[in-house]
DNA sequence: TCTGGAAGTTACAGACCGGTAACACCCTAG
DNA sequence: CTAGGGTGTTACCGGTCTGTAACTTCCAGA
């Protein structure tokens, strides 16, 4: 066993979760990869001989953020089998809980804020990853039996933005308090207009 | 007569109008102040004697956006003149014509993700100025008629937010594309609730 | 014409940035 | 035990950043 109890984590992954960690509380460009290597007990040497550049290392750790995120879209698939509606009301619920005062927004939202340039390799993933959000939600909606899928999802996709930015403008108290109140009402009328 | 046809601007100003430009285009941390007073066609100096600090300017910068945001909503007023409804759907279209592919966002949503520090001088600005907008779209809501006032007000404004995140991180083609059927269908929707 | 203040110029300070080179070390697989 | 790859350490490069000092130039108003 080459491991044991001890389990030490690569350094690698340690520069990884660090990265995240401080890409999304105090945005990439407030961050040097001193610091994140410092803060990851490692050093600046390996984070070079794991990462091409800091580019390179915003976009894994891009990645990293989207599969956590799929990861919870899984873990609503186990909590409500079948039940595509549930799954879809347990969307918004989490969603509602990431709306807390201290939430920082979405870390593909930022990063596409923060990297102005059009041209920029991190561009590219932001849009595969977010597009992929956003057919998963339409999936969601289309098997809960709600006509206009496309649109429900596409609003509610919207409103969660807007909240997560709206949070850091105006904070907890702003229009992203009521984030529950309208997705559950457009739930409810979408699924009125099907039944109609 | 002083200035004559030439009309030379003030270098305040022209450092003003240049780094909101390109405050706007580039964002807040990839912009230098050499940058701006070069564009500006100026130097640094002057503009450390009209600015205390870049972050004055930035606040400056922040406030001119919304000076010229608040002319915009007073066009609203003499095109429609007492006609509320009239306003909220001009307040629709124009925004809906900002959210073009080239759009950047909105500047103090984006300083707010930019600067993270939560004690940065820039914050207590931000939420000012978002916070009068908030009480502009609500009471134009409610002076429309509209009962639930505050909450459609909400709702449309995380709309155009999310909109304009979501047109940077997934481009013209993502949901932003559907604000204007979401944002109508919203104030009919409102409509008929106030009159049942 | 004189004068005072605004504006321009040059140089610099001090800090931080991303990224690299050269070298010492340690720990594990063989 | 030994060899070698992953890791740590130190120093450095060239560039950029905000902000300041000292000085010159220009121009409008009295």
């Amino acid at each position: 066993m080459t491991d044991g109890t001890s389990e030490r984590v690569r350094p690698r992954d340690r520069i990884l979760e660090t990265a995240q960690d401080m890409f999304h509380k105090h945005g990439i460009k407030a961050v040097g990869v001193d610091a994140i290597t410092e803060a990851a007990g490692t050093n600046k040497m390996t984070l070079y001989r794991h990462f091409e550049s800091k580019d390179d290392l915003i976009i894994e750790c891009l990645r990293a953020t989207a599969s956590k995120a799929g990861a919870m879209w899984d873990a609503f698939e186990t909590e409500h089998p079948g039940d595509k509606l549930a799954q879809l009301n347990a969307w918004v619920r989490k969603a509602a809980d990431m709306l807390r005062a201290d939430c920082r927004g979405c870390d593909m939202a930022n990063a596409a804020v923060e990297l102005s340039e059009a041209d920029h390799p991190a561009r590219r993933v932001i849009k595969e990853l977010k597009e992929a959000q956003r057919d998963r939600l339409v999936a969601l909606c289309r098997d809960a039996g709600i006509g206009q899928a496309e649109l429900l999802a596409d609003t509610l996709s919207l409103l969660l933005e807007g909240a997560r930015v709206s949070l850091q403008s105006v904070g907890a108290e702003g229009p992203s308090a009521q984030f529950v109140r309208m997705a559950e009402g457009l739930i409810t009328s979408f699924r009125g207009a099907a039944a109609r």
